[in-house]
DNA sequence: AGCACGCCGACT
DNA sequence: GTCGGCGTGCTC
């Protein structure tokens, strides 16, 4: 018997349509529908994108309707996605839409607009028109507008005339029968830009004058083509003010040529630098063994590669990958953010050439598309992104391997909150792959892992080179100020400088990331300047001599009396970016420094244009947040100096610790790249803190070991897990009582299952509001993981029955990497 | 989520 | 008597 009917999940993200529906497949859709492939269905009263997962014989439903149209001709997507967003749903406690789309490129999603359009004549249009404009202004202004623009989309519309009832005004017209709707579903991630191209720029000149004076917009749009040889078709038109018609014209007389442009340019594979096959250290042979037998079997295998700064990391990646191909699979290599990962794309692209794929955050929709069309294709069977590239589409992989991977950035901080490197085992265990987790400072659930078995270990603990690791030298502030220096520099990080700036070699000077930065204080009843909006702390900014909030951008003057008590002792505590430089001109008066943070970093490219300036050595001294301290190796820094440890072991967060260990450990990694020795200064006011002990000793198991026992005794990951609710929404009263509500459920269902659960909160998150949006959270722990998710699960689902959390919106966070 | 249905207050 | 508020319930 033909299966008739299809099983479909509707796009709508939400919890209670979070299920199949049944539709018929109408006789001219039979055998065209597949598993997989997108489809247009009427959900109550509407047109909605539908994802088919199953096709079925009969289905036990009263009423069913027919799919109104087929969307994929070869289905989108593969069995074994639609099985990885079913983990993923499941795991993440998301919609499996939302899980679903993740798996799919932005470039490849259609948008469902309502097209309205003029009915009839233009004379009937206008004849009502001129009734209306007694009887109902909205609508003939409404009117007018369609009228003028012969169709527009709906959402144009509601935007034009925001503020007014819209709704109201199209109701009336559709009443009157002078507009229709329709809805439209279509592609909007590539806009196809074409570029116009002389055919023959020689034999034109003659032709030209003749044209030039019998249709002077066909002569000027041909000059300006000779000057530019190709141009986008837009721009053209632009420059000239010619129409479209005119080029048309020319396209007709075999003249201009139109073309699609290629919009790969940014994607850069080869280099042309010779490449540099490094020998294999017995250390890393004994490594990349174990990962080429596990990729030769072709079973789930995963590894955590522990290896110091410096141990060739990368070359490993390398052979492992080759490896894979040779087995005549595919690879994905996974880096934190490939901005600061240039050196390994290139390194891959020297290797592999054209057989890569780069997939991240950088490219444009319709870039990423292509490279992700390429993937598709089978053209790039090795693909090296960013997190989301764990989605790529390759077929029969055989390793996945994940740079640096207790990297924060493989946490999405959208909904669904997944980690690649959860991804990434779920996609290894479906394809039976290796997969290797790298890093010099794993994450300690992974470490943990190792113990339990569940993960190979492989240690390189050593550099390629015999070089030592730098030497770290940790500074007591307390005793600096009590010896009287109350600046920014102690007297070990200003003497290690001028030793390192008199020998001709640069310097990085790191903060933790600016928001705890610069912030006004009053020395006297400790107030300080707060947003209203978000209630954070304002950041100082001298240029303009501004107050800023780095969450939804509010400004204000700066004040010079504090707004509580009235004394003038308000100033800056802490110090960004700015300040340490300035502090270094006013040290090294003639030293050139190059500032970097999200100020000056913000624009395409800026990023890179900063480093090889550094590199280049037009600077002495880099100094910057976070963003410095990864993967830069530029051999002639010998000194990297951490202006202070504490902003970052003082975060309200129960990683801070472990965090500010791996950031102190990667700094350090930065100095003495070359043939000089690096030297490394922290400060701080808790020397003794392990964070910045062990950092000191480059001693991760020992920091490893105290850290877990603190786990252990407060209760926190990785012998807990945790989920975490965020409820958001404009009504305050609103969100402490769904948050309140969700908790009661949940404590309830942990009693009812003689759970061993507990749940924090609720409570105003740590940033209580962002852009005019209250915010509380609660976290569900259990040593018990599944239950943990039982309980949760039903929970929301309880909740979002019983409870109309209307102007609410509630964000789940499974295993979240912070509070914040 | 989005929309219709439906039951109560202030207006032509 | 009518318009329109938003509580409730459904969507194959």
């Amino acid at each position: 018997m033909e299966k008739l009917f299809a099983e479909v999940y509707v796009e709508l993200k939400h919890r209670r349509l979070d299920r199949i529906f049944h539709y018929g497949i109408p006789p001219g859709l039979t055998d065209r529908i597949k598993v997989g492939a997108r489809v247009v269905v009427p959900f109550g009263n509407k047109l909605h994108q539908g994802y088919v997962v199953n096709l079925v014989k009969r289905a036990d439903v009263e009423k069913i309707k027919n799919i109104k149209e087929l969307l994929d001709e070869r289905p989108l997507f593969t069995p074994q996605d639609i099985e990885l967003a079913r983990w993923m749903a499941d795991y993440y406690l998301c919609p499996f839409v939302a899980a679903l789309e993740c798996i799919l490129p932005a470039g490849l999603k259609y948008e469902n607009s309502t097209v309205i359009a003029l009915l009839g004549s233009d004379e009937e249009a206008m004849s009502l028109l001129n009734s209306l404009k007694f009887m109902d202004t909205e609508a003939a202004e409404v009117l007018q507008f369609v009228l003028d623009k012969s169709s527009i989309t709906r959402a144009n519309l509601e935007k034009k005339f925001s503020g007014k009832n819209v709704a109201r005004a199209i109701e009336t017209l559709v009443d009157y029968g002078v507009i229709s709707m329709k809805q439209q579903f279509r592609m909007t991630g590539f806009r196809r830009e074409m570029s116009a191209i002389l055919v023959r720029d020689e034999e034109i000149s003659s032709d030209t004058q003749a044209l030039a004076n019998r249709a002077p917009k066909q002569g000027q749009l041909l000059s300006t083509l000779m000057d530019k040889k190709r141009l986008p078709v837009s721009l053209l038109l632009k420059q000239t003010g010619a129409p479209k018609s005119s080029l048309n014209a020319l396209v007709a007389k075999g003249l201009v040529r139109l073309e699609e442009d290629t919009v790969a340019g940014k994607v850069i594979r080869q280099s042309d630098r010779p490449e540099v096959i490094h020998e294999l250290t017995d250390k890393q042979e004994q490594v990349f063994r174990r990962v080429s037998s596990a990729i030769r079997d072709g079973k789930y295998a995963p590894f955590l590669l522990h290896g110091v700064t410096g141990s060739g990391k990368t070359e490993v990646y390398l052979r492992a990958v080759q490896r894979a191909l040779e087995e005549g699979k595919s690879a994905v290599v996974l880096v934190p953010e490939i901005a600061l990962a240039s050196q390994m794309v290139s390194r891959f692209s020297q290797r592999f050439g054209e057989g890569i794929a780069v997939i991240h955050s950088g490219l444009s929709r319709a870039e990423r598309l292509q490279e992700w069309m390429r993937v598709h294709r089978g053209q790039a069977k090795v693909v090296l992104g960013a997190r989301s590239a764990v989605f790529a589409p390759v077929k029969d992989i055989g390793i996945i391997i994940i740079d640096e991977e207790h990297e924060s950035s493989y946490k999405q901080d959208q909904v669904p909150k997944y980690h690649a490197r959860e991804v990434a085992k779920a996609r290894a265990r479906q394809h039976e792959a290796a997969l290797v987790l790298g890093s010099a400072t794993p994450a300690l659930e992974s470490y943990l892992e190792t113990q339990k078995r569940n993960y190979g270990l492989l240690t390189i603990d050593q550099r390629v080179t015999t070089r030592p690791l730098p030497v770290v030298a940790v500074v007591d502030m307390r005793q600096e100020r009590r010896q009287g220096n109350s600046g920014i520099f102690s007297t070990a990080l200003f003497q290690s400088l001028e030793n390192c700036l008199g020998n001709g070699e640069q310097a990085i000077l790191f903060l933790n990331r600016r928001g705890f930065a610069s912030f006004l204080i009053c020395d006297k009843c400790g107030f300080s300047i707060r947003c209203p909006h978000c209630d954070i702390a304002l950041t100082h900014h001298t240029k303009g001599n501004k107050l800023m909030c780095h969450y939804c951008g509010y400004q204000q003057q700066v004040v010079t009396q504090c707004p509580r008590c009235g004394s003038p002792g308000i100033g800056g505590v802490g110090c960004g970016t700015q300040q340490v430089e300035e502090e270094m001109y006013r040290r090294f008066p003639d030293l050139s420094v190059i500032r970097m943070d999200v100020d000056n970093t913000r624009k395409q490219g800026a990023h890179q244009r900063l480093l090889d300036k550094f590199g280049s050595g037009e600077g002495s001294v880099l100094i910057g947040t976070q963003m410095v301290a990864k993967g830069l190796d530029f051999p002639n820094v010998t000194l990297v100096g951490v202006i202070s440890a504490d902003t970052g072991i003082n975060l309200p967060d129960f990683r801070a610790w472990e965090r500010t260990f791996q950031l102190l450990t990667q700094v350090a990694g930065r100095a003495g790249r070359g043939q000089r020795p690096g030297r490394v200064v922290v400060q701080t006011y808790q020397p003794d803190n392990p964070a910045v002990g062990r950092a000191r000793t480059h001693d991760y198991l020992g920091f490893y070991r105290s850290e877990l026992a603190r786990r252990r005794q407060f209760g926190y990951p990785p012998f807990c897990r945790l989920i975490r609710v965020l409820i958001t929404g404009q009504d305050e009263v609103k969100v402490k009582t769904g948050a309140e509500a969700l908790s009661k459920v949940i404590k309830k269902n942990f009693l009812l299952h003689s759970a061993a659960g507990e749940i924090l909160g609720p409570a105003p998150a740590p940033l209580a509001k962002i852009k005019g949006k209250h915010r509380w959270h609660l976290v569900a722990k259990s040593p018990d993981a599944e239950e943990l998710k039982g309980v949760v699960s039903a929970s929301l689902r309880q909740y979002s029955l019983e409870f109309d959390q209307q102007g609410t919106n509630l964000a789940v966070d499974v295993d979240p990497s912070g509070m914040i």
